[in-house]
DNA sequence: AGCACGCCGACT
DNA sequence: GTCGGCGTGCTC
């Protein structure tokens, strides 16, 4: 009798691959265990254990597997059911679940090296230039990655060249797979086995007194030992004595000390461990946790709709602390951006070292140390605070899910496959661990609203800020009116410059909201029209005075700013539009005494990005922040009493169905930074459009009516959440191609949908790294089964790609596209 | 997705 | 004539 095994392989293809394996390894291996396996001609991937069986495959000799990963399985079965409802919900495959799950050190690949071959004669004559120079480098260099070789030749290409050598002897290729996860080990000293007793200590110091360097060194080690028991660091003894690593590595070298390493977390929380007390809730609080906790009973999702600051997170602190109590595991979903220091520090103050932190700036060894954790369910992955991918690890008994800033975009994965949105995968995940979600957010999506409303989900709201601020106050100016006028200074009117110099008198901080980055969108010669676009994508390119750059938003690249047009040669260039850098300068000038800040893409990238602005905006270094949405999320400023809104019809105008309700929402939450502690605070928008509708919404904070409003309209041309919608995008480099393609398959939707697909239409940016784009949007009504209407489109993307014209163009699938 | 195989233009 | 481009098909 054979063993087999299948698995999951981190490539998008549909099916499962079939491996052979001994009895022992079929007795060892489990679903969810890691195989390194070779798949095609050269390739060892990392697959995951779905499933073992006995019987062989017919029409095929299965392989054997390379070697096992794990000791036990990193997956578990409520995770595999969970990927299978992405993969088939988002029509993507499981195996690019699987790929975005995983922490990427978790999933190696292999690496060709390159090695010279030792016993063959090499007749230097008999080598071409480029091979010459490979054979070169590895006289000095004994092994070579593929990449290196493709940087020494200069050219993409490299395997015709290898293969010429390896068939003159010359070099010799090795596959080599490498764990990427190496535990961090911290260097710990002792002092060497025969210097423990004192007498010979007595002898060593003695020996040492030619030697004061390292006799300090010696004495201060008694020093720490004396004062605690714990291992003695490296960096500890090399701060206490006041010297150099050098002078401890001789002692080391001596054989006088003794190193030795200890694994430990990254990941550790070094903070005070008495559990802050909760803070009391209001009446307000504990009334909607007792909503939530009566619709849990009823395992019913369930909104928090609260206000801004108005104290949802002491709510989520007293759910998680209940689930916890009860043995079980609690998530806590955040956006991004959300993500701070701020919000943290808070939950680790309750929680202490019972929270685990999980996103994108975290290391892939750190997530690595969390997945682990969370593995072996040890007390400190209790808690989990992430963003969406934090959705993956691999819980065993989720008590708890709270979806913070429900309303989030980000909350969507755009790019790469799975496109999932993490709000939605959540309730799913929920479900399979028969826990309870809760989404939270001042200005809840309109689906979710409505899903309340229609009382699929349980509801309760809070509106009432925290300790009775009033909200702020709201004022619209009107600045076609103003500018017609000439009473604009640079971008700001008259209205929310006297504001501003008002509240900075008074000594508090000032916000200006911007949602653009750079300098200007577009720079334009005044004499011929002419602007600068990106070579790769139909787009302008954005001015960068900071860098004096103009760059493209879409691909990165970059030119140096001209000083004169590239096309008519005249010095006439001028800019269109403004974006948070022209902000900041305009308030340098306007504002000398002011100190200003910016926080936005360009200033807050690396790992300790934002905290840098946060901080300093906190302890009042700052006096005005100017910045892109990224400062409307979870950050609580103490002393900010304005809110400056620059230009609110850029976000009105966004040529998209939900443009209205992503202002709303984000003109709001901005406006929620104002006046947070007992003033009330001031919000300024900047509109041409001072009447429309949504910012009558926003400044009478009329969420109901907003979305009585848009549910109208979106029932009426067929949106979410009334309808569902798929996206599709064809994506090639060739324009004609791309054309007759994407008409080739909308006319197959049509056919199986009528009048509910809409397109092919080029999005605004028709080309983004020399890819032309056409979007097909499908529209499915409450009558049609989703299912059905996926499976009819896969089959029509069959159909689609035995066309062998057609092939090369890509179809992206975008499930409820937001 | 990679990657090999196979068929056509631009250089020595 | 070769080298290197890209279209096509397969991967247990």
């Amino acid at each position: 009798m054979q063993n087999f095994i299948n698995v999951i392989l981190p490539i998008p293809l549909e099916k499962l691959f079939t491996y052979k394996v001994t009895s022992e390894q079929a007795n060892f291996l489990k679903p969810g265990m890691r195989v390194a396996v070779p798949f095609g001609k050269s390739k060892i991937y990392t697959a995951l254990v779905h499933s073992s069986h006995t019987t062989a495959p017919e029409v095929y000799e299965a392989k054997e597997i390379h070697q096992i990963l794990d000791e036990g399985p990193i997956v578990n079965e409520i995770q595999l059911l969970h990927w299978q409802w992405i993969a088939d919900y988002y029509m993507c495959t499981v195996g690019e679940v699987f790929r975005s799950a995983l922490p990427s050190a978790f999933l190696l690949e292999s690496e060709t090296l390159i090695l010279k071959n030792q016993k063959a004669e090499v007749d230097e004559g008999n080598l071409k230039d480029d091979e010459f120079l490979i054979f070169e480098a590895l006289q000095h260099q004994s092994i070579l990655k593929v990449h290196e070789v493709a940087a020494i030749v200069d050219r993409k290409n490299v395997l015709p060249i290898l293969n010429r050598l390896i068939e003159k002897n010359v070099i010799l290729l090795k596959e080599e797979i490498y764990e990427q996860y190496k535990p961090k080990l911290v260097r710990y000293v002792k002092l060497g086995i025969g210097y423990q007793s004192e007498k010979n200590l007595e002898k060593l110091l003695e020996s040492l007194t030619r030697a004061p360097k390292q006799s300090q060194i010696i004495l201060s080690l008694f020093q720490l030992q004396a004062t605690s028991k714990k291992p003695i660091k490296v960096s500890e003894l090399e701060a206490a004595s006041s010297s150099s690593r050098a002078v401890i590595k001789t002692l080391i070298d001596k054989e006088i000390l003794e190193e030795y390493h200890i694994r430990r977390d990254r990941v550790e929380y070094d903070g005070n461990v008495d559990n802050a007390d909760l803070k009391s809730l209001n009446e307000y609080q504990e009334k909607a946790l007792s909503d939530i906790q009566e619709a849990f009973k009823e395992n019913k999702t369930t909104l928090l709709q609260g206000v801004t600051s108005s104290g949802k997170t002491e709510v989520y602190v007293k759910l998680i602390e209940d689930c916890i109590q009860t043995g079980r595991q609690a998530l806590y979903l955040l956006p991004e951006i959300a993500l701070t220091t701020q919000l943290i520090g808070r939950l680790q103050e309750y929680f202490g070292e019972k929270v685990s932190v999980y996103h994108s700036k975290y290391n892939v060894q750190e997530r690595v140390e969390v997945w682990n954790n969370i593995v072996a369910q040890k007390p400190k992955a209790q808690i989990v605070i992430g963003a969406r991918s934090s959705l993956f690890l691999p819980f065993s008994n989720l008590g708890l899910i709270i979806v913070d800033e429900e309303h989030e975009g980000s909350f969507k994965q755009f790019d790469p496959a799975p496109r999932y949105h993490a709000r939605d995968a959540a309730i799913v995940l929920a479900k399979l661990h028969k826990s309870n979600t809760l989404l939270g957010s001042a200005t809840p999506s309109l689906e979710t609203f409505n899903n309340s409303k229609t009382g699929k989900y349980g509801y309760t709201k809070i509106t009432r800020r925290y300790g009775n601020v009033l909200m702020p106050e709201m004022e619209i100016v009107d600045i076609k009116e103003q500018s017609r006028k000439r009473r604009m200074k640079g971008h700001f009117s008259e209205r929310l410059l006297e504001e501003i110099t008002e509240t900075l008198e008074v000594g508090e901080q000032v916000i200006i909201f911007q949602n653009r980055r750079g300098y200007a969108p577009i720079v334009e010669c005044k004499t011929c029209g002419h602007s600068p676009q990106c070579p790769n994508c139909d787009v302008s390119l954005t001015y960068h005075q900071y860098k004096k750059q103009l760059r493209c938003h879409y691909c990165s690249h970059h030119i140096a700013l001209q000083e004169s047009c590239q096309a008519c040669g005249s010095s006439t260039l001028d800019t269109k539009g403004f974006g948070t850098e022209q902000v900041e300068q305009e308030l340098h000038e306007l504002f000398p005494e002011a100190k200003v800040g910016r926080m936005d893409l360009d200033t807050t990238r690396g790992k300790h990005g934002y905290e840098r602005i946060i901080t300093s905006f906190e302890q009042q270094e700052l006096d005005i922040l100017v910045g892109t949405q990224m400062l409307t999320k979870g950050l609580d400023f103490r002393n900010v009493n304005l809110v400056g809104i620059m230009n609110a019809d850029s976000l009105l105008n966004f040529p998209d169905y939900r443009a209205h309700e992503r202002s709303f929402q984000l003109l709001t939450q901005v406006a929620g930074r104002a006046g947070r502690t007992k003033k009330r605070g001031k919000v300024i928008i900047q509109s041409y459009n001072p009447y429309h509708q949504i910012l009558k919404q926003v400044s009478t904070n009329d969420y109901d009516e907003m979305f009585k409003e848009q549910l109208y309209e979106r029932e009426q041309y067929k949106y979410p959440p009334a309808n569902r919608i798929i996206k599709i995008t064809f994506k090639h480099k060739d324009y004609n191609k791309l054309n007759e393609a994407s008409e080739w398959f909308s006319k197959g939707l049509r056919n199986a949908f009528g009048g509910n697909v809409l397109g092919p239409e080029f999005p605004p940016v028709a080309r983004i790294r020399n890819q032309y784009l056409k979007h097909v949007l499908v529209k499915i009504n409450s009558e049609q089964s989703v299912a059905q209407v996926k499976r009819n489109i896969k089959r029509i993307e069959k159909s689609f790609n035995a066309i062998a014209f057609y092939r090369s163009v890509r179809v992206i699938y975008n499930v409820d596209h937001i």
